[in-house]
DNA sequence: GCTTGTGAAACGTTTCACAGCA
DNA sequence: TGCTGTGAAACGTTTCACAAGC
């Protein structure tokens, strides 16, 4: 490992971004299929070349083995262990509505070692509903946020509401002792350096596709 | 202008994601609040530099005033024009899933001028149902994807399919000759250079933050 | 032969700093 | 004074190219 990550000495967030999406690859490869894969196959279908593959993985060690690639199973155990999807983590979701709905039921989060443990709204209309797959989750009110991400364990919360609510969640959720927040909210949130925050906007990657579309036909040589 | 945005000299990425939160972020403001905004005040929130700001816009042209910002009104209708947001865009989606309801009833949208006019998907038992506020939209069976795509004048496809069917869902939208198209299946498409693809993995910023969760723990220092 | 890991070079993006204007 | 627009410098990321190992 050259010098090891830190704060002095951090892994490009672009490498980080592309971590999960080999592991997306790998985890795709058929078992026996594959035994081993090189950096350049890897890259190949995600559209990077090998140099950027190698220079990623070796951010975090040498694992790979010369005149012979990387060995899926082992590539796949470390780069979960590098993201932390080798555990569990236990996640509550803010905001019943039609999002929140698809995320609760979305396969691919429990998959990845994210389980939704808990759901809050301030709609007294749905608080007390059950949702989701059967036994579901009680419906709980914001209010109990604090209190339910200490019972439970929760290290992040997902934020699923409309804009204007977005900030008194995150307040509340900070005041809980949240490690982290992943916001569908568009709304820019205030938290203390150490907590990260990643934002989802939806509508912005059809705004970046109707920029291209438009500039692809303003000039067809771009 | 300083040299026209082309092939040889594209406007960054970065600044492109970035004008649409400098959208979302003036279209927050009360009307009669602002007239006018800095290129620092309309940073600050969003966490960007004011030259940040500044060199962004200035890609397309010079619209500021000196010693004065720049005019609100003014900025909103530039943006959109780049964008490309101020007309109507017609799109279509795959997949009546969880999720493709969710981005259905997803009010954002339309806010931004994309309206959803068709909805497709292969199970028998969704297909003639009608989905999404009333009088709502008939799902059509996916071998009618190329038709439709004539037939409504459909500039933008949303892919909300299970990651297996993804592939052959793009083969149909180019068949139709779909423009761009947005994808929230976990898996890589392949298209032509000239028709661009933005791909949405839900479960990647979790992974994100699981990292950078355990970063944190592991050296609190960073 | 093929493939990794890695310094160095190339490239791209952001920040700096200031001339010019209101 | 306050602010924009912009070259130039600083910084960060990707690509190149090759020594070393299978």
């Amino acid at each position: 490992m050259p010098r090891p990550p830190s704060k002095s000495n951090p892994v490009p967030a672009p490498a980080i971004r592309r971590l999960s999406l080999y592991l997306r690859e790998l985890e795709g490869f058929p078992k026996k299929d594959r035994q081993t894969v090189s950096s350049k196959q890897l890259g190949k279908t995600l559209g990077y070349s090998d140099a950027q593959v190698r220079k990623d993985l070796a951010y975090f060690g040498q694992f790979g083995h010369p005149g012979v690639g990387y060995r899926v199973d082992e590539l796949i155990t470390t780069i979960r262990r590098i993201l932390g999807t080798d555990r569990t983590w236990n996640v509550l979701l803010v905001g019943a509505g039609n999002l929140g709905q698809a995320l609760l039921s979305y396969r691919g989060f429990a998959k990845k070692g994210f389980q939704i443990v808990a759901v809050f709204d301030n709609d007294p209309a749905k608080i007390g509903n059950r949702m989701g797959a059967s036994p579901g989750l009680e419906v709980l009110p914001v209010d109990r946020l604090a209190e339910v991400i200490g019972e439970r364990n929760i290290q992040v919360g997902i934020i699923a509401v409309p804009a204007e609510a977005a900030r008194s969640i995150t307040d509340a959720l900070l005041a809980g002792g949240i490690q982290g927040i992943l916001n569908f909210a568009p709304a820019s949130l205030n938290v203390p350096e150490n907590v990260p925050v990643l934002s989802v906007e939806l509508a912005s990657p059809l705004e970046q596709l109707a920029y291209h579309i438009g500039a692809q036909q303003a000039d067809p040589d771009r």
